[in-house]
DNA sequence: GTGAAAGCGCTAACAA
DNA sequence: TTGTTAGCGCTTTCAC
């Protein structure tokens, strides 16, 4: 194989406008100390030859690899793929990570990394010495693993923690999970709604209690009851049928289910329709995530919108900033999720 | 910002293991000439002090940058993202692709590319001068691109170019698309259908014709009639919608359709229902693509799947091979798609 | 089979 | 404000 060369380098740049390889540089990454009509007569020849940066090569001198990296968990994200049940997270991830990196001139790399796994600090160990990123992007249960949050705080790495508000260094991003919880248990009470039941997702997602939390309290200020309307599952479509049929054979039975994501959701819907209880008009139901299923389900599901792209974009913004030394805004930041209202909420049954 | 360095470089082997940075280097890229006696001694020093090489201080001197680079649409990947609709190509590719590299300590980068944009070269100067990739993978419809194709064969660049048969150089590879197409007719053959439509998929995509020709290939290898019974889609809904509306209008009427994608088998679906033909009882309907969406629908779509993880897998590792001077298979490589059997599909009614 | 030297393209530190 | 020098970590010559 021949040894691909640069075509045009730093040095033919320099030598076009007549000027040190330092000034290029200089104008190549808007330093200050070079006089304006130099930098006109470099970025000329620049134009002229078409020359590029090789970010391998800045990465060798400079502090800079222009590069974000990504960090999905290993299993769940192979699973998720493979499962083929049009689950978009990554898909948001890299819409909203990928266009805000363009901007920057960075760009973003994806990685898998396992959580249960001991070799955890050797395996980012070595993304990090042979990619070494400007900042990592962790997502859950990744945010609030103190192996890794230790380790990339141990490497002086910017990161930010999605889904995390604890203090375990980087910056920390949340979804708006309780605040939209709250908002659609409002709804449903504005909707007459007294009985909703609430089916909870794993303790292993830090968000699993926020969103059972926004529930909670929008009962308690609205002075209606809650014992034995929250039932916890797991996010899999069986923990939410099971959990589902368990709220559906209360008596009264509750005339609105929040279900903490889509597969939970698309459980109580069936389990409503083993059970002969119409929906919206027996039964309201409302999920979380919003991922392409809920329009695919029979009624479309009412759910809150996980802004994922919106919340990495914000994510690749402040670790950009952060590697460059810029001061950050206050912490945890809080993307807001809106509620997306489809056809399975209604008003609550007259005769209850 | 501090400058960062490296923690354990080859330096710091070889001092440990009393040898030269060349035979350090030999070690690690497994070349010959080494005394096994010495791979071990290195070897262990690699393991105790935890050594990982730098891509980017390979990627200086070497010829090898050890990223694959796949290129998509970007107007096309953009609006699938926002749109939601659960397509899960990008996934499937990363599945495949992501995978195949880590086989080969590899990392695989994803960028989104304008086709119509005047400036795509300049576009991808940039891309490689930066990246300077060991392959570039391109799928539809950049596999095609004249102006991208030439740029990357002028370059010396390994390509490979998914979904494309032509002779545009790098290593054309196509997901059985005539095969399957013919293999699905005939299964509807065999279940005693006799008047089978096909809609067509827009012809920017050379899948497309592949995809009638086997549907043709198998209606003439068993007598049946095909006038009229072809008409041409452009993969939206609404184009689907109004072919399958046509074809539905026929009389005699067709008992099967044949979709060039889940878009417009979807319509074909919505489209009998409007017209109360039942599915399958009184209409056979199959999909091209086997999106996540086919499962969803109602009854869930017989359809031909699009084997995106398996082409990608192999692109990446002929990729690689090529980037390394080794010989390659005969061209093009056809990397065969199956019939998934579901509900949308049965035998010919009985009374046409 | 192994090692020494040169250089990849760029930037930090320093000198002018 | 500009230029010079010395690396960054690694691989490629080419000696031995």
């Amino acid at each position: 194989m021949p040894r691909r060369r640069q075509a045009v380098t730093i040095k033919h740049v320099a030598a076009d406008a007549g000027v040190s390889l330092q000034t290029v540089s200089r104008v190549i990454n808007a330093e200050p100390n070079v006089r304006e009509e130099m930098r006109e007569r470099v970025q000329a020849s620049i134009d002229r030859l078409g020359y590029i940066p090789s970010i391998a090569a800045q990465r060798m001198s400079g502090s800079r690899s222009y590069l974000i990296l990504a960090l999905n968990d290993r299993d769940r994200t192979l699973e998720a793929w493979r499962a083929r049940q049009g689950s978009d997270w990554v898909d948001q991830m890299l819409l909203g990570g990928m266009l805000k990196c363009a901007e920057h001139g960075y760009r973003m790399l994806f990685e898998l990394v396992d959580t249960h796994d001991d070799h955890v600090e050797r395996e980012l160990a070595a993304t990090l010495a042979s990619l070494q990123p400007d900042g990592v992007i962790l997502t859950p249960p990744h945010s609030d693993n103190p192996l890794i949050t230790g380790f990339l705080q141990s490497r002086r790495v910017p990161f930010a923690r999605i889904g995390s508000k604890g203090k375990n260094g980087g910056i920390p991003i949340v979804m708006g999970d309780e605040d939209a919880a709250r908002e659609a248990t409002q709804r449903l009470i504005a909707l007459g709604h007294r009985r909703i039941g609430f089916i909870a997702g794993s303790k292993e997602y830090s968000l699993s209690d926020w969103r059972k939390a926004g529930w909670l309290g929008a009962m308690k200020e609205a002075g209606l009851p809650v014992d034995g309307l929250c039932l916890r599952g797991d996010f899999s479509y069986d923990s939410g049928l099971a959990a589902a049929r368990a709220l559906l054979e209360l008596s009264p039975r509750p005339t609105a289910i929040i279900a903490s994501n889509d597969q939970m959701a698309l459980a109580a819907l069936d389990a409503a329709a083993q059970m002969d209880i119409a929906v919206p008009a027996a039964l309201s139901i409302v999920s979380f995530d919003n991922t392409p299923v809920t329009t695919f389900a029979n009624p479309p599901l009412t759910a809150i919108d996980q802004p994922i792209a919106e919340t990495v974009s914000c994510a690749v913004e402040l670790l950009i900033a952060e590697s460059r030394g810029e001061e950050l805004l206050a912490r945890p930041v809080n993307i807001p999720a809106r509620l997306i209202e489809r056809a399975s909420t209604g008003p609550v049954p007259v005769a209850g």
